[in-house]
DNA sequence: AATAATTCCGATTGTATTTGTCAGGTTTGT
DNA sequence: ACAAACCTGACAAATACAATCGGAATTATT
């Protein structure tokens, strides 16, 4: 249950695209240095957006990348899976098809909860919201200031 | 953002001691038969549980494992922390500490969120929750019939 | 046509994590 | 004494993570 590096490169990367000015190619180099990433695995990470579709690039001089619609219409969802592949799943498998014996048989509605939560947030947020900082969908989550706090280890 | 096999088998355990009658040990065998979990593995994450004070064992002749508080007073938040560490970090650090040059800058935001979404499910739901079936926490989460349903991947 | 800039592709590498497995030791009840 | 159960620490295979690299292909400029 935790960002793996990739997936937070990436997300970062995509918003860098955002808020360039639609139409305009933004060179990996750019990206890389702007955001303090490795240049050969940013553009490792950009190659995986193109792939899944929500990038496109140009190679040779005054080449880059860009995104492939608009950014009000690329979730931070669609980056996390283009990277890391579905959301919430239970070792490698959807938790609706999970099955355990009683009396852990209702695992499975916390695991399609977990899911569920987390694209309740990851979906509902675009790349163009995080580029501007309009994020009117987390403003319940974050208005909770212990949302801000590591847990006590000993609670 | 996905549930690993440890994790899975914990909960899963610990909700097994979650429905046993209160007070009485059960057997790392019966659990992990009872689940279809390796007993070696099983034990191991008893084990685990047991170093993060969420369950006591007792050895020898009719020892086995019970949790050391009712199963009401313990989350599966807890649980997930004991085998995993702390929910919701971004490579190895809190999201509230992580700060990135603009554009990407709210970024943060979004991490923050998704620990914060990730809480709301799995602090709210306690192992009795669980072993007995109510859920009335994830109500809400749950009635969307798409919470049920995987993605397009084309989408 | 030559050159420089840029992405693309495949392979490789080192580390860490995950997912176990095992042997032997310790504790406890009968 | 004995058997049942957990404890400890080590080990190991497989996988994933986080890069790194060399060179090939593409494009714009000169």
């Amino acid at each position: 249950m935790r960002v793996s590096a990739g997936v937070d490169y990436a997300v970062r990367a995509a918003v860098v695209l955002a808020g360039a000015p639609p139409g305009t190619w933004v060179k990996g180099d750019a990206i890389a240095a702007g955001q303090g990433l490795s240049f050969r695995y940013c553009e490792q990470l950009c190659a995986q957006l193109r792939k899944a579709g929500l990038v496109v690039s140009q190679r040779g001089a005054e080449g880059g990348y860009r995104l492939s619609r608009p950014a009000a219409e690329i979730s931070v969802a669609d980056v996390v899976r283009a990277i890391d592949g579905p959301l919430g799943d239970v070792h490698g498998m959807a938790p609706e098809d999970v099955d355990y014996p009683a009396p852990a048989d209702h695992v499975r509605e916390v695991w399609v909860a977990t899911r569920s939560a987390l694209r309740a947030v990851l979906e509902r947020v675009s790349l163009a919201d995080v580029a501007t900082g309009q994020l009117p969908a987390l403003d319940e989550l974050l208005a909770d200031p212990s949302a801000w706090e590591r847990r006590r280890r000993d609670q």
